[in-house]
DNA sequence: GTGACTATTGCAAATAATTTGCAATAAATT
DNA sequence: AATTTATTGCAAATTATTTGCAATAGTCAC
């Protein structure tokens, strides 16, 4: 079974007691369709070539709303420290790490058991409970390196 | 020979033409003393204790001044995303990790040669180049665990 | 389907952290 | 001590995000 977002927030939405909305559904699918942890302002431009009429207050309370429901990560990378950048969760419950691209400003996501070792070591070391970690590269791509 | 952030400061400063003056060298001792990743508005409160006229535009611009300088690292923890903290150099060129306690607050710093392993495993497998680093550690601290 | 109920929206105004222009002040240099 | 100009304090600007409120539109019961 896959999970997906829509169905994920619709039924998230319900059981709540909330609504499913145009605006909703059109903020979800421009979040998937970016795919590159889009700003709030990009998913809002991308939605009015379709809605016009759609607030740019809407975008950020559906994706205020998805983010306590567990459905998207809120991520800021230290090179537009005060922009907000929104990431859809793919696998509940994972999390996934990040390169960013000092030239291009490309995101690449990236897996690696290691952190878990890292977590282990850390509560040996001092105690207490690791529940998520972010971990952030900085760096150039391999496009941008070949440029240099 | 060990490094100290108020001369290394003040050599930056007097190499490029700049000035010490009694501000810089109070937000300095403050930012050294506080010693847990302050806000500029956390050092604004400290020096004004000693010098009520200061004014926290002065701190901002001289914290950006060690930034660009490379003698203070600016970071965001997830929790708390709207806030800048200042963190001070202790060894240039060297990346340090944190982990914060989501009850009290506090901040650990740690090390772990692991990243250097997942820097490489990334290379190995994307390409391009990773200059630096950013890991947070989200989860409860080994006092805040125990009164659970 | 129609109406009633109330969650959600659009709009405009508020917030909060950080930045900036400018005239006054004070380090450094002579 | 006088000169030069980097730095400061102050007030206003900026920018991303949030909020109050009246109007709108999903949903549910009929
Ligand atoms: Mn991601
Ligand atoms: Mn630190
Ligand atoms: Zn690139
Ligand atoms: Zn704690």
């Amino acid at each position: 079974m896959e999970f997906n977002l829509v169905n994920a927030a619709e039924s998230q939405i319900h059981a709540t007691g909330g609504r499913m909305t145009t605006q909703r559904r059109m903020i979800l699918q421009a979040l998937i369709e970016c795919a590159d942890h889009p700003t709030a302002e990009e998913i809002y431009q991308k939605v009015r070539e379709k809605n016009p009429a759609l607030n740019l207050s809407t975008v950020y309370r559906t994706l205020r709303w998805l983010e306590e429901h567990g459905l998207v990560n809120a991520r800021r990378f230290d090179d537009d420290p005060r922009l907000e950048r929104f990431d859809p969760v793919v696998e509940q419950g994972e999390d996934h790490f990040h390169f960013r691209c000092k030239k291009c400003n490309q995101i690449t996501e990236f897996d690696t058991p290691l952190i878990e070792v890292v977590k282990t070591q850390f509560v040996d070391c001092f105690g207490g409970k690791v529940e998520n970690a972010t971990l952030v590269f900085y760096g150039l791509c391999a496009e941008c390196l070949n440029l240099t």
